[in-house]
DNA sequence: CTAAAACTTGACGTTGGCGTCAAGGGCAAC
DNA sequence: GTTGCCCTTGACGCCAACGTCAAGTTTTAG
């Protein structure tokens, strides 16, 4: 396959193709007047490597892990890395979940025909927090005049 | 409050914190001398951004979000919006998901100690594909001389 | 009073994953 | 051959959310 196929099988643009191969995620065989050619397989890979260039992973990050997918095995080091990311990624699944329970507490309180609900962020548990805004705090330079 | 209080107890730096104003996401009052000043409510104010910046929500979305949290309700311009990003939000939960799983693919392929372990990641689900390289493809240039 | 710490605006630098020309070479069909 | 599409490398552009000086003012601590 030319780099126009890969592109459109895999839904990705000639110049991401470029890229990947430019950062070592992905290699190409080349005809004699230097265009590149791709096994079908090819098209797979790149899914893969969008798929964790997706969950934020850099392009440096996949491109130690990729020996270890067509390998099989790894160095403790690649695992490390991949233990790490996946905590990243759980953590990234769980600050997405807070925004998306967020969002609908805004909802909520625009769409709820309730006395006092519009300022009432006050009820929500968002963190620690301090009295809001005490008379007289601490340090206190000329205000305003 | 100054900035530098605000920014310690958000957890974020004084130049973002001038960022989220200059975006229009925060605003502050100042003294005489042009100092800024922030009420109490600042900092949870600052981690509701954060928390919607990590999301992956741009400033700009924020911005016309704001009002609607601060005033309880909002136009249904603003509620398309909020749908929309939703909608983003979840996708990209499926999204981190699915490459979590990927991972977890990987290093059980390469902890598995069984035959024929290593490349197989023909047996895995992974959306649309073709025959993997027929011996004669469609559009074939001089294949390396 | 003075030195240190904190604040101000302004402006340029960074990072990643590409988009987007630009200028040329290759290749199948007619 | 020639038309038209696909390919090549190279290089600059982009965008967002800040980081990082720089150079000057203000506030605070001793």
């Amino acid at each position: 396959m030319r780099i126009g196929d890969v592109a459109r099988q895999a839904g990705v643009s000639t110049r991401a193709l470029r890229y990947y191969e430019e950062q070592g995620l992905l290699s190409a065989d080349r005809t004699v007047s230097g265009q590149r050619v791709y096994p079908g397989s090819a098209v797979e890979r790149v899914r893969m490597i969008q798929q964790f260039l997706t969950a934020g992973l850099p392009s440096r990050t996949i491109r130690k892990l990729m020996p270890c997918v067509d390998t099989g095995h790894g160095s403790d080091e690649v695992f490390e890395m991949l233990a790490a990311e996946r905590a990243r990624i759980t953590a990234a699944m769980a600050d997405l979940a807070a925004a998306r329970e967020a969002l609908d507490r805004i909802v909520a309180m625009a769409h709820h025909p309730d006395p006092e609900h519009c300022p009432a962020l006050r009820e929500t548990p968002w963190g620690p927090h301090e009295a809001a805004e005490p008379p007289a705090a601490v340090q206190q330079s000329v205000p305003v005049s």
